[in-house]
DNA sequence: GGGAACACGTGACAC
DNA sequence: TGTGTCACGTGTTCC
């Protein structure tokens, strides 16, 4: 995916990252943070979390496909009692992959609330996504989770707009110098001894 | 807030952002995305939600202080049947202010499972933490909600780095040009008329 | 075992 | 009214 600086269609556009994991439905890569000890699998774009990929569909499939044997606890059935799952009358789970963390996603049952539940999720997609991109921007991520992609990215955002700064400022001492083809030695690296010069 | 270019601290130096806000318990910006309705307040650093600013103890002061009318309902102990509030037995609550979204947090009960609830908390402020860093960082935000920073803050790094790398080819353009003093009528701001230059 | 991280469903709110 | 967003507590997994 090429990164546009377009800022009114990066929304629409950045969506198209998402495209890239739809063919590989398995083995995705945990989304573990700090430790990052899950091989890192061959993303084609960015090797970041399966979730962080997968547009809505993808989650069904992810959860609903070959690795079906997750399903079937927890079973909130969209309406009452939703997360009350403390009480113990679960049957014991199937053991479910490795690479999946979190609450699993229950049977998508119609029902009253299921709008909501389903737009919530969509925003969680599309915040992923989001994340995913931010992911791909960056190219001096430290660590996998949010929170220090976050704080990389301003980080990097800092360093980026010092460096511009710093090459613009060069650029124009540098454009100085030519504007003013009467000076004989004109310095191109040293801007403060250009700026004696020019308010000599 | 000064940004720092350094990658190593960034995160304990970022933390300082949150200072900010402690001095206005009042009247914090709703976190509302899209609209923006709300009168955007005086912050002083970056007019992101309260969320986004206040610390772990933050929170506390924020649901315990002025404003506890807003507490009382809900009333999620921390242990069992902690979500099931679909069950119409709560009292008519006490009308919370309006910039208050999303769930009220329950009352500070000791239990097995509040460990767990305070570092998810914890975990949540940090990250609110990271977005108003980010946020801060970006200039060209079009709305509040988190998927558009994070694809504002996209879209900026890569204008960034566009710009970033115009600027180096421009000085390395110039500096080429500096290197070859036999030149008489090196250009300066034609890229492609430097470059067939040099390869002629 | 416990801390850390994420996903999930849900309540509340804004528009 | 319906849609979108966020905070919250919780379940789950990994180290």
């Amino acid at each position: 995916m090429a990164i546009s600086s377009s800022f009114s269609t990066i929304m629409d556009e950045l969506a198209a990252c998402r495209s890239f994991s739809s063919s590989i439905p398995q083995s995705p890569a945990s989304f573990s943070g700090a430790g990052g000890q899950h091989p890192v699998l061959e993303f084609e774009y960015c090797d970041v979390p399966e979730q962080w990929l997968e547009d809505d569909d993808g989650i069904d499939k992810l959860w609903d496909g070959s690795t079906a044997t997750a399903l079937g606890n927890g079973a909130t059935p969209s309406a009452p009692a939703g997360n009350d799952v403390y009480v113990s009358d679960k049957p014991p789970p199937a053991p479910a992959p490795k690479w999946l963390r979190g609450r699993k996603p229950g049977p998508r049952t119609v029902g009253p609330v299921l709008s909501h539940v389903e737009a919530e999720r969509q925003r969680r997609d599309k915040l992923n996504r989001r994340f995913c991109d931010l992911r791909a921007a960056v190219p001096t991520v430290s660590k996998m989770d949010r929170a220090s992609l976050l704080a990389d990215a301003t980080a990097y955002i800092a360093e980026l707009r010092a460096r511009a700064e710093r090459l613009e400022i060069e650029v124009k001492v540098k454009q100085w110098g030519r504007w003013r083809p009467s000076m004989r030695s004109w310095r191109c690296g040293c801007w403060g001894s250009a700026r004696r010069r020019r308010c000599a």
